[in-house]
DNA sequence: GCTGTCAATGACAACGCTATCATTGCGTTT
DNA sequence: AAACGCAATGATAGCGTTGTCATTGACAGC
């Protein structure tokens, strides 16, 4: 009797096909049949074979599977941070377009590092996902070079301002800074400062903020008074730079953050400068988060759908798995919200 | 010449270790030991193959790769929520705690669903993780058995008030009800309201209650009034509560809330309403989140320490890999953050 | 020159599952 | 009764990598 070539000592005696197979008196491939619910089985096979199933406590190891059916049903997901609030809820619109599907999202963090980037799409390919969703269009040669190689789709989502390797679904920066603009001098206002993110990473941002000022040059204005920072755009340091702000440049009426966390800071600046809003100082955010709209006054900002944009990136590729090789932009707009704080 | 069963026809042409090797004039091993750094190897040899990893665009196959060794490298994480800030803030722990090791992980959200739950971790456990970060110590029977049964380290973050499968990560809720009962009396408060959560699905929240009604029994005093609610604990539901419970109690003294988001909903109650914190009336959280430090007072509220609570529980499946069988609970504390709002 | 050592590389069978094709057996048609 | 169709199940060869063991060849020691 031939003894068989024992691969690994500790394989953690766990349960295959096989084992469920010969509990059942069946072969492997019914058992595999009846665990992907495809191909003709008997009733009372199905109820034999999960029987053994339930008993032996089996488990189907997708990796295996996925390797015998060059499919791994995995979607890959590349975002930069987790403690901006907007990514999570990418990623709830992503879960949700996924649920119900046999995909599965894996996610990995770049932390706005394009290397890191690389890195973590290197990473994340090597799992043979089916689809690549990945934040923002800027990446490295190499990068760019590995996603489209791959054949697979990619999503790249966010922003639309750049040509996508295969697909953009999101809206466009530069847009949405023109247009806070041309908004805020249609209201009236003329003396602008800026308070947000001046730096090399958060590339959408800067995006708003050559909008911003491309849709005020055009109005013949320009920003009197900046104060940046290059770290996190948080409530605490939104608060803070508008303090600076205004310190330095009393004259300004109206003041457009990189987004609502920084504007809720300046609101609350305001609250404790006991400056008047919008009389004093008016304020003008970026996403439409829910924490600006259960301030005393309702902010104004700009909406962007971030669930939606995760939703319709999983649609596309659930849609069309096979990546067509003409490029698609999808625009998932954005909405000025009037607010009351400009 | 018999010609070989070619599997899958749409199999993309996709490079494998045996194309870099025939490039390359080696083995496949070869190829096999220098992607992976191990065994030896002449500098000309290495360099020559990586010569054809780089030329051929090779991306070594890690659902492969991981069938082979069995060991996927990969760490299932489950969590309930998105949408909730904390939950984030957790998976950035892990992450830091993952950086720079070999691991990767994986993540599942179950909607506060316990059935829901069954299935993420069902599926996770088939792609065979080394280890998995469950949130909460409550689940079905049956998830408990296939987490036990799975063999691997399983650890239970956020809370211990429960003894855990494998290792429990968190903090006592129940404690930090009785806590913020305590350090309220302590601070002359009598007339109690609370404000918050009241379902089935967050039991840590429903524990935090539990202990502070019993911590405020102690002290001979009930809570007067409460507001509540069974869905998303938002600062917009804060706030709406927050009036709710003046206009039914306008004796109370002090709110405790569920949660900063509530609590910060219910300082912009106040705000608006001209009712004057603490005077008129006291807020107390629970999270310590950052947003309620940038108040203008800043919120007194305790703080349980989310990013950490992930570190150590990667560090615990880092440090052991292997299940000692006695069960563990790792006390990650919290503390209470006087603020100014009580 | 012979043997032993050891660095470097190769051969090949697993890993657990699934795609594909083959086989079985029963009822129906002619 | 032979031929056929078809539902149900089985046998087997991959899938791309890695663990294990075998082989090669250079060099040192005697």
């Amino acid at each position: 009797m031939a003894r068989q070539k024992q691969r690994l000592a500790d394989r953690r005696s766990r349960v295959t096909v096989h084992d469920v197979a010969l509990r059942a008196e069946v072969s492997d491939s019914t058992v595999s049949r009846i665990m992907r619910n495809k191909g003709l089985v008997t009733e009372e096979t199905r109820a034999r074979v999960m029987e053994s199933v339930r008993f032996l406590g089996y488990v189907p190891n997708r990796i295996a599977g996925s390797l015998a059916s060059l499919d791994s049903r995995l979607v890959g997901v590349v975002i930069p941070s987790l403690s901006n609030i907007v990514f999570p809820e990418i990623l709830q619109g992503i879960n949700a377009g996924l649920a119900g599907t046999d995909r599965q999202s894996v996610i990995a963090v770049t932390d706005y590092d394009l290397d890191r980037e690389e890195v973590v799409i290197r990473n994340l390919l090597a799992w043979q996902p089916s689809a690549m969703l990945v934040a923002g269009s800027t990446h490295t040669e190499a990068t760019r070079r590995m996603l489209d190689q791959s054949g697979i789709r990619i999503v790249e989502f966010m922003e639309i301002d750049h040509p996508p390797i295969d697909v953009a679904v999101g809206m466009s920066h530069v847009a949405a800074g023109r247009a806070s603009a041309a908004h805020l001098v249609a209201r009236g206002y003329r003396r602008f400062g800026y308070v947000g993110y001046r730096g090399t990473l958060d590339l959408r941002a800067l995006m708003r903020y050559q909008g911003l000022v491309e849709g005020l040059a055009e109005a013949g204005l320009v920003l009197e008074a900046e104060a940046v920072s290059d770290g996190q755009t948080t409530v605490g340091k939104g608060r803070a730079l508008t303090a600076e702000l205004c310190a330095a440049a009393p004259g300004v009426q109206v003041v457009v953050y990189s987004n609502d966390d920084m504007a809720v800071g300046g609101m609350f600046h305001c609250l404790g400068a006991g400056l008047r809003v919008p009389q004093d100082l008016a304020l003008f955010g970026f996403n439409g988060l829910d924490l600006g709209q259960e301030l005393p006054q309702p902010l104004s900002t700009i909406r962007s759908n971030r669930f939606n944009i995760g939703q319709r990136a999983v649609a596309v590729i659930l849609g069309q798995p096979v990546r067509p090789g003409v490029p698609e932009v999808i625009d998932t707009g954005f909405e000025i919200f009037p607010g009351a704080t400009a």
